[in-house]
DNA sequence: TCCATTCTATGATCTGCATCATAGAAGCTC
DNA sequence: GAGCTTCTATGATGCAGATCATAGAATGGA
């Protein structure tokens, strides 16, 4: 089953958007395009100059940095419904990080052209931004207070939680994490080796604080991994 | 000495601020008053609600974070003419860190109630936010993705790297970091030890990278201390 | 000037985790 | 279902760096 978006859609359902009145949606859905990526192709790569952002319609997307030694470190994940891209085309900079599908993913290709016109106009938006990308920097520092300081178990943990917030449903038995993870994919959110997040989820697994099912992991004892951040 | 500042040219020295209209920064500097914390005193404690935001007019101030386990992270690091706990003044929630005076530092309380209604009205200042908070936001990626995975001397050389970039000053010989810094606080930004931090930068010392005279760290190879990077 | 605190320095030990190695399970493709 | 690749699993080894201990240097206040 191929699911059809369409741009004026995807748009719609994009909270910062929402800020643009109805025509301006219309102009510049009419100018971006869908399209698609399997887990593990890249939306963009780093430093590259596109005319688009993206906003998401379905899947998940990681963003990465790659440091020399050829370790890649994941410093946030997208998912349905959100945009990436935008401060890179608002500074016309360029993205500064490099942008992978996790899994099958299907997104708009947002007009920068088209876009940028409008945003200049509109304080709403700006107001919207404003307010993400705070909220961003605050995950960020937090992330980055526990990754550098704590334990292997305590940031898998910070991660796995982290995820819940945004990308977590509960079910009868717990949480489980929409975005699928493969234990390399949350070793590069810790900071640390497959082997390494491997161990950890295992003996959680064995003492029932979590549970994998083809890479969707559910968390079965909340309370406890929070316990651990603190 | 007593350095004296008045609020309207602390006002006036700080990039941000000056979207808003003479007569706008006029108006908030007659509600706004001078402060001045010395070193180790905080400005405000994490969660606090105050009614202020900061403008530094001389010294510097760190925002940290502290694990449960007792140990502290500073994050970033502001100087002269730099403002902090904007974004915790729009969006009303408070600031997310403590902050903390690195050396005697004198700063304006500027007064949120008067700053609200010309930041609500004023494009180019969201402009100037936005472009800042998205600086921000990269280097806490960048921080965060070497902090992870890099060991602690490549750690350190960020970190100086970093604090280079913003406070650092030519000299004949280097380049002189402004800002005071012991070890134990190069240390926190690192996410290290200070027994940790002072090997790695004694061993610098010996090898000539890098020299330290009261707290004042001077970078004589820049050249070295980025090859470290990659 | 003396005393107290803070900061730098360095050595000894102990441990978490990276690294290397190997193998079975699960998922895909033909 | 055979054979490939990707993913999970687990054990053995080594090392970076945390932790503990101790002491001298620098700074600051009475």
């Amino acid at each position: 089953m191929r699911p059809s978006f369409t741009p004026i859609g995807v748009l719609r359902k994009c909270q910062v958007m929402l800020a643009l009145p109805e025509e301006a949606l219309q102009d510049i859905a009419a100018n971006s395009k869908m399209a698609a990526a399997n887990r593990g192709e890249s939306l963009w790569i780093k430093g590259k100059d596109v005319d688009f952002f993206v906003a998401i319609a379905a899947g998940f997307v990681k963003m990465t940095r790659s440091t020399s030694q050829g370790v890649d470190v994941t410093t946030e994940i997208f998912g349905p419904d959100q945009v990436l891209g935008m401060l890179g085309t608002i500074k016309g900079s360029g993205c500064p990080q490099a942008a992978f599908a996790v899994c099958e993913t299907h997104y708009l290709r947002v007009s920068k052209e088209r876009f940028l016109p409008y945003y200049r106009e509109n304080m709403v938006l700006k107001d919207h931004l404003i307010g993400r990308t705070s909220d961003r920097l605050t995950r960020a520092h937090a992330m980055l207070t526990r990754m550098s300081t704590s334990r292997v178990e305590v940031r898998i943990a910070q991660v796995l939680l982290v995820l819940a917030e945004s990308y977590g449903e509960p079910t009868p038995t717990g949480t489980i994490l929409t975005v699928p993870l493969t234990r390399q994919a949350l070793a590069e959110m810790a900071g640390t080796t497959v082997e390494s997040a491997i161990r950890v989820m295992s003996e959680w697994q064995k003492r029932g604080v979590i549970v994998t099912k083809s890479k969707h992991i559910e968390i079965l004892q909340l309370a406890q991994m929070e316990a651990l951040l603190d």
